[in-house]
DNA sequence: TAAAAATGAATGAACGTTCAATCTAGGTGA
DNA sequence: TCACCTAGATTGAACGTTCATTCATTTTTA
């Protein structure tokens, strides 16, 4: 049983280098599979399909990012300063984590992608409960949960990206100023 | 040699809604020939390649983007009131052209994209320039464009984005609030 | 009538997936 | 201890499909 978890993390983590490198239909099965070091039909006993592989190396990256976030002690937080705080860790994580950041990104646009209704849910239900309690008290200002999120969590995202394929690195410096400008948008004033 | 133009045209048309449609790699050329009522085979005679017809697609539609927005009377203009005009304008011209909108986010995380560095170039190096001046008058923080930018129009194509992909709508008062709170996020307080 | 435009069947490469054959580990009985 | 057995793991060649691109041929244009 040990065989089955060491071969199948060895595809999943050989597939992400690959998939973000070459894009997910410049990265046949059987380039992962002999980088991997497998032979191209084991792929087949621990994934349905390549669409099948691509979920659950979403689902992993998305569990270790919560996890990642978990360890941060957010939960001590309330209104703009858990949103600052939260900005800054979803930030140092994205930049910490390029592979995982863009294969994030290519896949929210492809195809295998479902949308999901605006809010924190599932693992992140405790955070919409925190943001509208914000909302509640105008802290934070009244605004529909996709803004909220394009004004603050998105642009964490889009810049890490950015910061990431173009090299660019920001200061300790404007990365604070950042923040602060973030919050700013959304705080009632 | 109008029926050059037409045919063109048609074959860029359809190749758009196609395009947004499928996503570039489910969509055919045969297909795209086919929807256009044309052969697969003359493709070749306008565009080099599928590469091809798609970068001239890109370009088309920024120039378009362009020229709707010139039509503006953004120049006169001045920072703060000319960044949230232009952010009210860019998105508004993104909503109303969903098929393009969804196009520019897919070509973006393609392959095909080549990064260009920070700042307004080109057609929109004035744009810059306004800016310039306004961080320079204290009026916009001193930040990176990078920064900058994702703070404020890239918010306008993200929202847009979701707002196409999600038809979820923002009503007036709303959209009011948003261009407001971009422009609080970048100015100096 | 010649050049340009247009056709659409043919080509060939790429790639996801399958499967018959082989290998391996570990259990069983003598 | 050893031969045997079996189930699961593994292999990689082969299959079938898809699709970008080509090109010999026909049609249109001027």
């Amino acid at each position: 049983m040990i065989k089955i978890i060491d071969k199948h993390t060895a595809i999943l983590n050989t597939a992400l280098e690959l998939l973000v490198e070459n894009g997910f239909h410049n990265t046949p099965m059987s380039l992962i599979a002999k980088q991997a070091g497998v032979s191209a039909g084991i792929i087949y006993h621990y994934f349905e399909s390549k669409e099948d592989l691509i979920n659950q190396l979403y689902q992993q990256i998305e569990a270790k990012l919560f996890q990642a976030l978990a360890g941060n002690q957010l939960e001590q937080l309330e209104g703009i300063a858990l949103l600052r705080q939260l900005w800054l860790d979803m930030y140092a994580y994205y930049v910490a984590h390029p592979k995982e950041t863009l294969f994030l990104e290519q896949y929210k646009n492809s195809p295998f992608y479902k949308h999901q209704q605006g809010g924190f849910d599932g693992n992140w239900s405790w955070l919409g409960e925190k943001f509208q309690r914000a909302i509640a008290e105008s802290e934070i200002a009244n605004l529909p949960f996709l803004v909220v999120y394009n004004l603050t969590l998105g642009v964490a995202m889009a810049l890490a990206k950015q910061q990431i394929t173009q090299a660019i690195e920001l200061d300790e410096v404007t990365l604070q100023k950042t923040a602060d400008a973030v919050c700013q948008a959304v705080r009632v004033s």
